[in-house]
DNA sequence: CCGCGTCGTAAATCATAGGC
DNA sequence: AGCCTATGATTTACGACGCG
């Protein structure tokens, strides 16, 4: 009787009192390396986005505003992880 | 889809696999928690330091512990088993 | 109330290790 | 020597929760 599942300390399988399963998340992407190499370059400059930053780089590569805002954050917490 | 991975070299993915021990710290762990395997902190640097491994390193094999034992509890069953009756001789002594 | 921050995680995927 | 699976690490994407 496992517990393993997708809330947060993701309890239940399918006895949990609530899925998420239907509205779950969109297609894991794979950046491609442009993509790539233009949010570390940003990165480098600057680890933290302005709005103005996070609009013309959605627009620059194509991807949403909230990707690159989740980049970033995902992209800090590498940078803490490594710094250890 | 620009699929050119030339993911060269990533230094971080030379790996080794875990001690046999280590493994066996990990799993006796996760087995006798199996109703809420999420260790805490405090635990994940226990297991750490008895494992000789990260407190990374270990939230990486719990990660990944727990989406393949989910993705596959058959295939884990037999090992299961095993880590419950070492739990349950421990316990008797 | 909102929006963005961190934290911990799921899930998919990558890259190599290891066994046959 | 190859495959094929196991395994550890990395990459997207969220939900929970905090702060201002």
């Amino acid at each position: 009787p496992s517990a393993i599942d997708s809330q947060v300390p993701c309890i239940s399988s399918t006895s949990s009192p609530e899925k998420p399963v239907e509205t779950r998340k969109k297609e894991r992407t794979s950046f491609t390396q442009t993509q790539i190499q233009q949010l570390e370059a940003d990165f480098a400059d600057n680890h933290y986005l302005t709005r103005l930053r996070r609009y013309e780089l959605a627009l620059k590569l194509n991807l949403t505003e909230r990707q690159i805002k989740v980049w970033f954050q995902n992209r800090r917490m590498k940078l803490k992880r490594e710094r250890t | 889809v620009m699929i050119l991975r030339s993911r060269f070299l990533d230094a971080r993915r030379k790996r080794r696999n875990f001690s046999k021990q280590a493994t066996e710290v990990l799993n006796e762990y996760f087995y006798s928690h199996l109703s809420n395997p999420y260790p805490s902190e405090e635990a994940k640097e226990e297991l750490a330091r008895k494992c000789t491994i990260t407190v990374s390193q270990v939230s990486n094999w719990f990660g990944n512990k727990r989406i393949r034992y989910k993705k596959n509890i058959g295939k884990f069953q037999e090992e299961a088993n095993l880590y419950a009756a070492k739990t349950a001789q421990a316990a008797v002594s």
